[in-house]
DNA sequence: AAGCGAACCTGGCTGC
DNA sequence: TGCAGCCAGGTTCGCT
């Protein structure tokens, strides 16, 4: 589920209960998740004090202090704990004392569902619960000098909030490649922090054809056309939208049980076949097709 | 070299 | 109710 939004959206739900907070205790109830985790992971981050987290893409990072606070330990440099969601990871924080019980989706306080593999006891009494269920996610330990040009991070292609992204780099990304738009949005060096949905209600929002091939959308010219104008600002305000909706989920976590980044808000195209195109004016309607494997969602009519 | 399908793992939903 | 089959928001690998 996890695209940019709603990782952001995990990652400032985290942040209150982490930043400048101590690694009390870890349980680490499994060797590995899609990858095994670092040597000595539980060992490495507890007592450990978080000093910021960040995101990159679909990543979050909390940067973790140089020395322990408290009885002195082994001088671990500073390092990034760097955490990807994959299909299914959450995090649930449970606050202190609290005796609840499991929700209904196999998370538990004390990290006893069947799907809870690492826990984060914070010195302040809250818990961290992170939940994988088909365990495509990972987490690595990087020195923090290191971060940038770590093999996760390296190839990925602007971050889309940043001014680093803008129409003029996204036409160089695209020109010259056959495989259609949809595809090479979904590539993480072309723009990155993109997954399938916001894919396709961005295409449905600046009227491009999904099937439309990148080289034909981005044209041959250093300037770039009006197509990739437009999926530039759309792909931003698609994204900032979603970020906003989901900051206005968090609000209220405390209320429900915790669990950060699932807003699920409605989307314009995805995942509504047969429904009709809410474009104003169009008289379409959404249809489903698979590229590459993944289901596109788009409206004939309007984009074009 | 680019681009596509399969694989990774588990659970939920649909339809017979 | 049971069960096979399909689907899932991500990434990587291996083949053409």
């Amino acid at each position: 589920m996890p695209e940019l939004p709603e990782v952001e959206t995990v990652r400032r739900g985290l942040e209150p209960v982490m930043e400048g907070r101590r690694i009390a205790h870890v349980l680490q109830k499994r060797p590995d998740l899609r990858f095994p985790l670092p040597e000595n992971f539980a060992k490495r981050l507890t007592g450990r004090t978080v000093l910021r987290l960040e995101r990159r893409a679909k990543y979050i990072l909390i940067y973790l202090a140089a020395h322990a606070k408290g009885p002195p330990q082994s001088h671990h440099p500073e390092e990034v704990l760097l955490i990807h969601l994959g299909m299914s990871g959450r995090f649930t924080i449970w606050p202190p004392k609290q005796s609840a019980k499991p929700d209904d989706k196999g998370a538990g306080p004390d990290g006893a569902g069947r799907h809870d593999h690492i826990v984060w006891d914070m010195e302040s009494g809250h818990k961290v619960v992170y939940t994988d269920h088909r365990r495509f996610g990972y987490m690595d330990l990087i020195a923090a000098d290191e971060i940038e040009t770590c093999k996760h991070l390296v190839k990925l292609g602007p971050e889309p909030l940043s001014n680093h992204f803008s129409a003029h780099s996204l036409q160089a990304a695209l020109q010259g490649k056959r495989t259609p738009i949809k595809s090479a949005l979904l590539d993480q060096r072309v723009v990155a922090g993109l997954g399938n949905i916001y894919v396709c209600e961005a295409l449905h929002r600046s009227g491009i054809s999904p099937t439309r091939q990148a080289q034909m959308v981005a044209g041959k010219t250093a300037k770039p056309t009006q197509r990739v104008e437009r999926l530039t600002a759309t792909i931003r305000s698609v994204l900032q939208e979603a970020i906003e909706a989901g900051g206005s989920t968090l609000q209220d976590y405390a209320h429900t049980d915790g669990e950060l980044g699932y807003f699920q808000h409605r989307f314009k195209v995805y995942d509504r076949e047969g429904e009709p195109c809410s474009k104003s004016g169009c008289k379409g309607k959404v249809a489903r097709l698979v590229q590459s494997g993944r289901s596109t969602f788009y409206c004939g009519t309007c984009q074009k």
